[in-house]
DNA sequence: TGCCGTTTGTTTAGTACTGAACAAATCGAT
DNA sequence: ATCGATTTGTTCAGTACTAAACAAACGGCA
């Protein structure tokens, strides 16, 4: 991977950063990239050498943490489901600023269907409806039936303000995995 | 004051912090350039834009800190001594990481002699040998008294981990003061 | 002493960021 | 619907930062 300049890496992470501050203060239609850049002590013009606008932006934001939840998801696919599950919910929890505020009122329209379509991914590839406690069903069901649950739970997690602690989550969850996949 | 890019206060900034991070790891002539530079993820050659060497870094970092010292003095000028040293010791507790490194072991001969200097700078503007309780004493000396005095007393409250809280420090240096000035 | 690895300070061409200006779009209130 | 005020997205010339290379100075250590 061509290394990138220190300088866009910082600014991206000044971007981001801004942006989560700002979305604890108010709704994300209310931000404008004037807010952003201030926030981020970044000149407007700059955002704009990033991100097409801050829909862009959001998005971006979006993508980058989906996708360190499949890199995750890579390097645990030979582990049990309880080990896995330990590993997301405490990332879940090191990023709890930006899961909480995408998942309860804030961002939610627009994360919600991004998770849940990547759920829909990453179950597809633990489904097996050709043997096992699955033989028989429907894999469509089967997936959109544990993704829809997972994105429930972890929502549910959030909205509540963690009513379990992470460990349990973890635990429940991966059991609750085991018996469904 | 014409207006300095914020890129540059950018880089000061983090300049800044990572020498004083660093000092609180190693010795200031241990620390190397490349230290400082990465610490502070910033390029090498950047830091010899702003600076001549290490030692005009740490210099001007030192600089920094007297000219705040001076602007809380001049406007507290016309206030009690107590008001004025509770002022001050607050200054030095929300700064705390600096001067504690700066007054204990580690970068204590740079920056002590700037402090006292400072200091005799001070107390000069505020003695009076003409009349009042000083009168008849030669100048110099109740300088060169009060202003060793001072540094010797914050010397101590760091060195020691502040032994006594900041408010009772500021309120008995304030006493102190009033009954040598 | 002489050697070698490290650090220093300088230079270079290239890149990202800056602030300012601008027209167009959007918004809110009357 | 019309106005005025924001916000948006774009452009541009100027500036600060970047990485890399370089010679020189330094610092152990054999």
């Amino acid at each position: 991977m061509a290394k990138v300049d220190r300088r866009i890496l910082k600014t991206q992470e000044a971007v981001k950063k801004a942006v989560i501050e700002l979305m604890a203060e108010k709704s994300f239609d209310a931000i404008t990239i004037q807010d952003i850049s201030d926030k981020a002590n970044v000149s407007r013009g700059t955002i704009y050498l990033h991100y097409m606008d801050k829909y862009d932006l959001l998005d971006k934001l979006i993508e980058a943490h989906i996708e360190q939840l499949r890199t995750l998801c890579e390097s645990s696919s030979e582990l049990e489901f309880i080990e896995a599950t330990e590993i997301w919910s405490r990332y879940f929890e090191e990023h709890y600023a930006f899961f909480s505020l995408m998942l309860t009122s804030k961002g939610a329209p627009y994360f919600r269907t991004r998770f849940l379509d990547y759920l829909i991914d990453e179950v597809k590839k633990e489904v097996n409806v050709t043997e096992g406690k699955n033989q028989g069903f429907d894999q469509g069901v089967i997936i959109q039936f544990v993704a829809s649950a997972l994105v429930g739970l972890v929502e549910w997690w959030f909205a509540n303000n963690r009513p379990v602690s992470q460990k349990v989550l973890a635990e429940q969850m991966g059991r609750l995995l085991e018996r469904n996949l």
